[in-house]
DNA sequence: ACCGAGATTGCG
DNA sequence: GCAATCTCGGTC
């Protein structure tokens, strides 16, 4: 189900490794998909912008201590969600949040879900966007990807490293080179970025 | 018990 | 620019 991506692996790893594969989502026998063109890496106890920072372990963030591939659904601001994939072995506190996606199938369905959103574009664009038109929310929290038969991963299409770039996460402010590490990577040029940029030299 | 800030979004 | 309002950690 998860097409050769080992989430076990370190979450830099498996960041890199899903931008072009693709999300796929059933709700009510429609299927939703998206091609992931952005996520983040939230590497363990030792990132301070991690939800995990200093091995702290609240009742919302144990899900993020499990073994890689779970999944790891948090509401933020009290009403949006976000939606990770939970890497590295169990304990380490390590996950991958998909901050956007280029929609591709359930367009219909997704646009019900976000009455809001005029253009595709901008249906996944953002990680509380994101899971509003995939229909995620915290019944997911703690299911392990693939087993729960409605959100899987599929192979997609491979990225080329040339068209793979990293920056410093969103939303974290510039309080330290802590936060400056290039643990966001998204696909270049694509406009379903959070922060699309032209594509210069 | 209270308060401020946060991996956000949409409206004015 | 700011309100929506959940979760957590610091403080009283």
């Amino acid at each position: 189900m998860t097409q050769g991506l080992d989430p076990t692996a370190p979450a830099t790893e498996v960041a890199r490794e899903l931008l072009g594969r693709h999300l796929v989502r059933v709700v009510d026998g429609v299927r939703r998909s998206g091609r992931i063109v952005e996520v983040e890496a939230y590497v363990g106890h030792e990132d301070r912008a991690s939800h995990t920072w200093g091995g702290r372990r609240t009742k919302r963030n144990e899900t993020m201590f499990m073994a890689g591939g779970h999944l790891y659904v948090y509401l933020i601001y009290g009403m949006h969600h976000c939606l990770n994939l939970v890497t590295g072995p169990e304990g380490h506190g390590e996950a991958v949040l998909l901050r956007a996606l280029e929609p591709r199938e359930g367009i219909e369905a997704m646009h019900i879900d976000r009455p809001k959103a005029r253009r595709t574009r901008d249906l996944c664009r953002g990680p509380g966007r994101l899971c509003a038109a995939m229909a995620v929310d915290r019944s997911l929290d703690g299911l392990e990807i693939g087993r729960s038969n409605d959100l899987w991963i599929e192979a997609g299409e491979p990225v080329q490293d040339r068209c793979c770039i990293t920056g410093p996460r969103i939303g974290l402010g510039h309080t330290g080179p802590w936060a400056d590490a290039p643990l966001r990577y998204s696909i270049l040029g694509s406009p379903f970025v959070s922060d699309p940029r032209p594509i210069s030299r």
